[in-house]
DNA sequence: AAGTATCATCGTAATATTGCAATATATAAT
DNA sequence: ATTATATATTGCAATATTACGATGATACTT
């Protein structure tokens, strides 16, 4: 079906899936890396740097976008992308506080 | 075409990618809560938990499994899945390195 | 042995994601 | 105004993911 059945889990669960998904594809986290080693950067560099189509990459930056760990501003024709850092902090902590809630017991 | 083109990253692009891409569901996210809180579980409890039916459950587990953030061990006719807590610490550590490896400068 | 319980696998249907060419839009340069 | 540059959007083809019924495999129960 493709069709994640949302409403069976709780919001905390499906906002952490949605964070990771958007981190679930390997041009993202390169787009990611290179915008923090750069400290910003436009789309067209992102073409030479990466080997996507222009079309491909900007559909990247959109979801980068929507899920709010990067923002656009206009300059002149181009376009400069950066990463936000306070939603980048939230994701940071919200991931970390999952990663963090096991507490060491033994198992099977 | 719904095909990632993995040769155009490096290896550590495409190992977030994939830790991130087990995690970008939320049903599997809810049975990491359900493990981490009971210690562990048996497939038939996850049913009743989260609704979903048993081979959808089943199918989730292999894959958490294959990342190696889950182990089973067969008991009688039951499976004890748990947490295998050495995978869940590298992949917090990977994830914590990528989000740390950001210097908090000023931007656009 | 036959029946039951638990979990995995297979096959299939439906939706989602990825990627790109073509096109649209907007600004800068000539 | 026309052309060039930079990015976004649209439409489409192909692969991936999600979900589940049916079936298979295994072990316990009686």
């Amino acid at each position: 079906m493709g069709l994640t059945k949302t409403d069976l889990f709780t919001e905390e669960q499906n906002e952490i899936a949605n964070m990771a998904k958007v981190l679930a594809h390997p041009a993202r986290i390169a787009i990611l890396q290179y915008l923090i080693k750069s400290e910003q950067c436009i789309n067209s560099h992102l073409v030479d740097e990466l080997g996507l189509a222009q079309a491909t990459i900007s559909q990247h930056l959109k979801e980068l976008k929507n899920i709010g760990l990067i923002q656009g501003n206009i300059e002149g024709k181009a376009m400069n992308y950066c990463i936000n850092t306070e939603n980048w902090n939230a994701f940071k902590n919200a991931l970390g506080f999952f990663f963090e809630s096991i507490e060491t017991k033994k198992c099977c």
